[in-house]
DNA sequence: CTTTCCAATACAATCGATTGCAGCAAATAT
DNA sequence: ATATTTGCTGCAATCGATTGTATTGGAAAG
């Protein structure tokens, strides 16, 4: 890789001048000719500034960073590639980093992140614990939550109602004349499915539908659980005929299940799930 | 963010110090009562090493690339989780990077990251162009193709065998009786699409099954394409009686041509589809 | 012919961490 | 008592780019 020296060597002129040549901003004034041989010098090298010597200098290295919890679902794998475009077309360049579900890998990641001189940080936070986030506040570092905020900590976020959201759901499955609906949840320490959650309880109380423990699954967001919550559901004296889905991939088990148990939606159940995604 | 400098300053030793007990390696040997002053200034301050500056002193950042495609597609997402788990497992981070199929990006990427310091680089290319790579190759910078390579540029790169998977499928649902099986292609200009096509011919003329150019569909990678070819191919004079599909979303795609045409699998149609993905 | 001034460029410090070498003290050898 | 070694730590250069402050050369002014 060339550098700046070895461009100014060729041009027979300073660094400094080089340097000045290329931002070419600044009211210092540039004989043509020199500028000529410069950029010359410049593209014969095929010269790339190094981006962490400028970061350095400069305590800024037009990079975000985006901790997700998971790469390979597609809801926060789309989150990603808008911010990317984003990000790109603002002359960011954009770092994403996959938690996996993981509190501890999220924070090392924060850390990581910060003393590669991000400047700026978007998250998507496990939720297990937040104080990691609250030193970032407190240092008045630039960072945004997505999808999942706390309650008990207020912070910049973009965030969907999510209750709101739950309760249309259920309003609308109200009307289709169903009484007895069922909750598919994910995790329960995350905020989103903790006020889809409350969305679906509101509803039930002001709507008086079914009210019963057994409707309300627990678990996580796999495929797999999934499908094993919703045929325990099936499998109820009095099961369900509409389920509430808070994940998309829970949703695609409980699909299987109904394959398996040969129920047709929506003559037979009726669903509606979080997060829709073709693929 | 507190330096060198500082734990030095408040150690009372000169910062060459700290590094020296905060790497601990070296055969460089330190009192133990130096180093239990260091160690608790470093702690006291929370000091985080500056990775950038390490990385230009060091000339290595611990850092890898990735730039793939499409990072909304779960196959690239799946890929992406694993390289990033296993980056993290050996002290790296990686850099994820979208090119969206676009090929000025992917180039605009490999040069910001090695400007950037990266280590080395994966990539699954959109294989536009390959100037950028063999100029990679020639500079001896260590990178590895994923998924898809160049038949005239030989690099080291991880991939399948598309053409056999292909023939494979094929033989499959020749020994199911079909004669008539369609090929739904992605863009023809990819690698894996070129041999799983090449291993379609090889099938049909192999097995002398019906050859026919409007069993083979064109276009690219989307669901909407994938659900469009499907519909011409059915509406075929004679329309095919298996599918072999050639992506993930072209096939969620033609299952939305299918439930429209009321067409059901296997009794109607018979599909194989490369890159399974449950969601 | 000297002084002044301005345009054009060079110098040097800086960002933060690392490392070969120098230096200083105490301990051992002569 | 002096010379030499050893153990520990400080000094300063370095990575590459940026920028405030010289410095230079030449033209204009006196």
């Amino acid at each position: 890789m060339a550098t700046l020296k070895d461009v100014a060597a060729l041009a027979k002129v300073h660094p400094s001048t080089v340097s000045r040549v290329l931002r070419s901003v600044e009211n210092v004034p540039i004989t043509e000719e020199t500028r000529k041989r410069v950029i010359a010098a410049a593209k014969s090298l095929d010269y790339q500034p190094d981006q962490r010597a400028r970061a350095l200098r400069l305590g800024k290295s037009n990079t975000i960073g985006l901790i997700i919890p998971d790469i390979s679902n597609p809801f926060f794998a789309e989150i990603a590639k808008s911010i990317e475009q984003e990000s790109y077309d603002s002359g960011y360049t954009l770092v994403v980093c996959a938690s996996n579900e993981d509190q501890e890998k999220e924070i090392d990641f924060v850390h990581n992140l910060i003393s590669r001189g991000i400047d700026g940080l978007i998250i998507a936070p496990v939720q297990d614990s937040y104080e990691h986030l609250v030193d970032l506040k407190k240092r008045n570092y630039p960072f945004v939550l997505v999808d999942r905020c706390f309650d008990e900590f207020e912070t910049n976020a973009v965030v969907s109602d999510n209750e709101a959201a739950a309760f249309e759901a259920m309003e609308y499955l109200k009307d289709l004349g169903h009484k007895r609906i069922g909750f598919l949840s994910g995790r329960s320490t995350i905020y989103t499915i903790r006020k889809r959650r409350q969305g679906y309880q509101k509803a039930v109380d002001l709507f008086g539908l079914d009210k019963d423990d057994a409707l309300v699954s627990a678990g996580g967001f796999t495929f797999e659980e999934g499908y094993s919550e919703t045929l325990k559901m099936l499998s109820l004296a009095h099961p369900p005929t509409a389920l509430l889905i808070a994940g998309n991939r829970i949703t695609f088990g409980a699909l299987k299940a109904f394959v398996e148990k040969g129920l047709t939606i929506p003559d037979d159940i009726s669903i509606i799930g979080f997060t829709d995604s073709i693929v």
